[in-house]
DNA sequence: TTGATATAATCGGAAAATCCGATTTAACAA
DNA sequence: TTGTTAAATCGGATTTTCCGATTATATCAA
């Protein structure tokens, strides 16, 4: 068994590899410049290899030194989830609970849960995030969130993931329009060049394509839109349709607007709703309770079918 | 940003979940008995949290002591993963290698897999270890091994995992068995009075009841063999019939016997062989080329079929 | 009761680590 | 040259970690 290097040290590491300058590094350590730097050195001559590379004139990591720094960010990720689960051990569904989604969940999912959690944990306070789904996941990964609600498939390597339900994607366009003629209409039956996509990097924008059988780099109207409510109001305009979640419409998306909904025949385009964590996260018991919440929303959405708990394997 | 605990002192806290009683703890950790009784009591401290109940009579972890230890395990092992990879960096393919493999796969793949792993890796040595599934899975995660061959279907929760093939379970019986008459029997033409298994704990068997629509805790015959080959002796007693991994048949387990094989009809027994790691394994390289070279084996079991590669998510 | 044993906590001091401030070194730029 | 910037180095202060000895408490046996 080896001598294993501190935390601490690691944590020195990191912050090299963020400012790549071990003057910023120290401040944001809250050590000094010659502090660290003793600390980078000890590291290197007890890991037996050169981490840092200090050029003259700039400070690069070697590629041993990135993936040091890589697993250091996990180890000290759950070094800090150890804390606050013994912190939180005891009093459960209290504290803040920082709880991210993606722009096409937040608005619809959000307000029955937080009003149902509020009910049955009053002491738990959940702060929430709305972004993209990759940047949520990068913020989970970071501590900077403890869940986040995603739609799959994403790639979730090394989450925690619990599925919560699956919807339909609906259509959605002007009542006079040619896609809105059809009760159900099939996706064979749509005119890619006049659909309207989300802006790249949303995932509705994937599942609309794939949805349809057209490749994830396709851009069929060139028309992009970058929120759900820009997206209803381009089809207001009549300049396309476009694909919306069931819930965001059983929601209200479309009130106050004269923009139609047509569910769509089978096999409709769907995506699975999820919520994800780290592994070592000190709030499984939220977790648990969180997931059990969103999947008896049910009527809210009321034709989305339930699935059963997921589980990264 | 709280502070951390120290590794050390975790370590400390393991000893003691191990032994539950200081003073063996502070030997296990080379250290005096004060100065782990100090370390627990600062490791309390911080988390504030009872970790340790000394009652007057025995020492006992507390649940969140072993919430704490379980999670302790976990950042050490993961540290030691981390000075590894650093010290292998830029010399992969060498040292000393562990490889773990269940009963039923350890004499029949292993053999060609070293050989061609000594040609093209000769740097590297291999250390193999037979035990069943469970066990090996319990020492890859302690840090035992770095790798284990195992069959799936069984829970690798938080393992790296790679799936390597499919093959089938033939059936083996007398040439003058009921069971050896048909030539491409069903699995319902098989009578469970007679069927051979193999004791409880080997995932044979396990494969064996349920690829014949039988319980998990089912014991038909009412007979257990210990290993493939004393199965084999059973058949040939005749006292009744059995299943066995084509990759075994193929590789001769049946030679010198009066046993004969007969592959099964549609849908037929099957089992999936995977290689299982540490997420936080040094020697991913290692993982990446082992696995490639029991995916070539092919030709050794010729009509097994190839899987793409699977990871845990 | 008394004495022996076992175990964890406590205390004082030694040893080691960590950290700081000041200085040095090196590489440029003006 | 001089000035600027950034990392390494060095001496000394501080803190942490550790040990050895002792204390406190309970168990067990005579």
């Amino acid at each position: 068994m080896s001598l294993l290097p501190s935390l601490r040290q690691l944590s020195y590491l990191i912050a090299v590899s963020e400012s790549l300058n071990f003057t910023q590094a120290a401040a944001a350590c809250h050590v000094t410049q010659s502090t660290l730097s003793g600390g980078i050195q000890e590291l290197e001559r007890l890991l037996d290899a050169t981490l840092v590379e200090r050029d003259r004139h700039a400070v690069r990591m070697t590629p041993v030194g990135e993936a040091v720094v890589d697993r250091a960010r996990n180890l000290i990720s759950m070094a800090n989830d150890l804390v606050e689960h013994a912190a939180q051990a005891g009093r459960p569904m209290t504290g803040l609970l920082r709880l991210g989604a993606i722009p096409t969940i937040a608005p619809y999912l959000l307000a029955p849960l937080l009003r149902i959690s509020r009910e049955r944990h009053p002491l738990l306070r959940i702060a929430l995030r709305e972004d993209q789904t990759s940047r949520l996941l990068e913020q989970v990964r970071a501590g900077d969130l403890d869940f986040a609600l995603i739609a799959l498939p994403f790639d979730t390597h090394e989450l925690k993931l619990a599925t919560l339900f699956d919807e339909e994607l609906w259509l959605i366009a002007l009542a006079g329009d040619a896609a809105a003629r059809l009760v159900r209409p099939r996706v064979d039956q749509l005119d890619p060049q006049r659909m309207l996509l989300m802006e790249d990097g949303h995932c509705l924008r994937t599942h609309t394509l794939t949805g349809c059988g057209l490749g994830e780099r396709a851009n069929p109207g060139g028309l992009e839109a970058s929120s759900v409510s820009t997206l209803v109001q381009m089809v207001e305009e009549g300049l396309g349709f476009g694909l919306l979640p069931e819930m965001a419409i059983r929601s209200g998306a479309l009130n106050q607007t004269t923009v139609t909904a047509r569910p769509i025949a089978a096999p409709a385009p769907r995506r699975t709703i999820a919520m994800v964590a780290r592994q070592s996260t000190a709030r499984g018991a939220e977790f648990d309770a969180i997931a059990a919440i969103a999947r008896s929303l049910e009527p809210v959405a009321s034709s989305a079918r339930k699935r059963r708990t997921g589980r990264s394997a």
